[in-house]
DNA sequence: AGTAATCTTTACATAAGCCTTACAGTAAAT
DNA sequence: ATTTACTGTAAGGCTTATGTAAAGATTACT
């Protein structure tokens, strides 16, 4: 998993502000909300990989959160809150919280149970497989299949497929690929491209003459079918 | 699962009774230990759902037990402890216990703990045997063998083949193998990998040269089949 | 303390794959 | 038909990654 994603949901904007600069410091990217409707739009839209769930929030309580949430969110919900008492951290576990922290809390230790809660998950993770005619890309396995049997890509083949079927029926002009592939100072070098799809195509095509998967767009770039 | 059967680690012969009491009226069956050896040969001979285990033995410390205990138990730990540093937590929680409670802690907050651990691997399969042709890998029992016949494993090959043969099939990273072996510091070190695959080559492969079992993608990482 | 086992580190041979170049093919424009 | 711009393909040098052995360092055991 890279880059976890972490939605902090909380009304007080200072700690707001400060777990959002700790979060990033460490590499997960981070949504805001602030009220419980807010969150539970966000958390619909884009689903994270934790939600931080403040239970003192304006609208709603965070218990009604948690649960709404838990009708259908199955990845760890970590509780913050100024609770210190039995009954609502009890509440919270047997509704579905992974953890419970009672601010004030240490961000040392905040880190360490997020750590924890995503080693436990990190595993169980939906694998999206992506089925067309007669191939087979499961990018949690990082498996490519042709005719059920496997195609042995390279890092860079790999990386390249990988966005093109991420972006299916998308044109990715040549910019767009090289950026992503090889960085921004790169986008010139069209002739890395051209490379690398003729191997892909000699991998994944019938007949990489006629190439069914891997369109060339003349001036464009490429799109995945 | 009928009657979750729960280890007790604890030298303080009145927290082994409180947890005892609390925990058969709840419907927990419960072994108690009182030293480091002693805890780790209960649970080899009976594997409990849930350990409770507290840092403090006479023995060995409990960061030590947890270590030892993670190279092979996969169920949760919850520490219990009177260390409130942050460090303990930390370091406890990165190798691999679950939850973590601060002594003196309320019964009503350590069963809601157990639960919460408890319904989280409760729907986990248990898959004590893997088998591909001639290799056998018992998880549980920790026991390799090969064309019949055990394979003797030390701790850190053993330790890279489960890891490996539980996400068979699935790529893992250079970084995510010596995050989960070493630790996070050590997500540079891609020699020592090259060393201990090597080795387990030598002791699972037929021909470690045409390896069947473990693949290399090279720049990537490395699978299991 | 001494021995054995295991882990860490180093060094080097081998292998894989990326980058580069060169050129051939294709399609539109003139 | 020729030019031009773009795309496809093959092959080799070069860099980086991997496999392996073997020597220290550490740990475990007696």
């Amino acid at each position: 998993m890279n880059n976890p994603h972490i939605l902090i949901v909380d009304d007080e904007a200072q700690i707001r502000k400060l777990l959002q600069i700790t979060l990033q410091s460490n590499d997960y990217s981070v949504t805001e909300t602030s009220s419980a409707k807010e969150a539970l739009i966000s958390a619909a839209i884009h689903p994270p990989d934790v939600i931080l769930l403040d239970l003192g929030l304006p609208d709603e309580s965070g218990h009604v959160v948690l649960q709404k949430l838990r009708e259908w969110y199955s990845k760890p919900i970590i509780i913050l809150s100024v609770q210190s008492e039995e009954k609502d951290i009890i509440s919270a576990l047997d509704n579905g919280a992974n953890d419970y922290l009672v601010k004030p809390f240490r961000t040392g230790e905040l880190l360490a149970r997020i750590r924890s809660v995503l080693r436990d998950t990190i595993n169980e993770e939906e694998n999206p497989v992506i089925i067309y005619d007669d191939l087979e890309i499961d990018l949690a396995a990082r498996l490519v299949k042709k005719k059920n049997e496997e195609v042995k890509l390279t890092a860079t083949e790999y990386t390249l497929l990988s966005i093109l079927a991420k972006n299916q029926g998308k044109v990715l002009t040549h910019q767009y690929l090289l950026k992503q592939i090889w960085g921004p100072s790169y986008i010139n070098e069209s002739q890395y491209l051209r490379v690398f799809i003729a191997q892909l195509r000699k991998k994944i095509e019938d007949d990489p003459n006629k190439p069914l998967h891997i369109i060339t767009l003349s001036g464009v770039g490429y799109r995945f079918l």
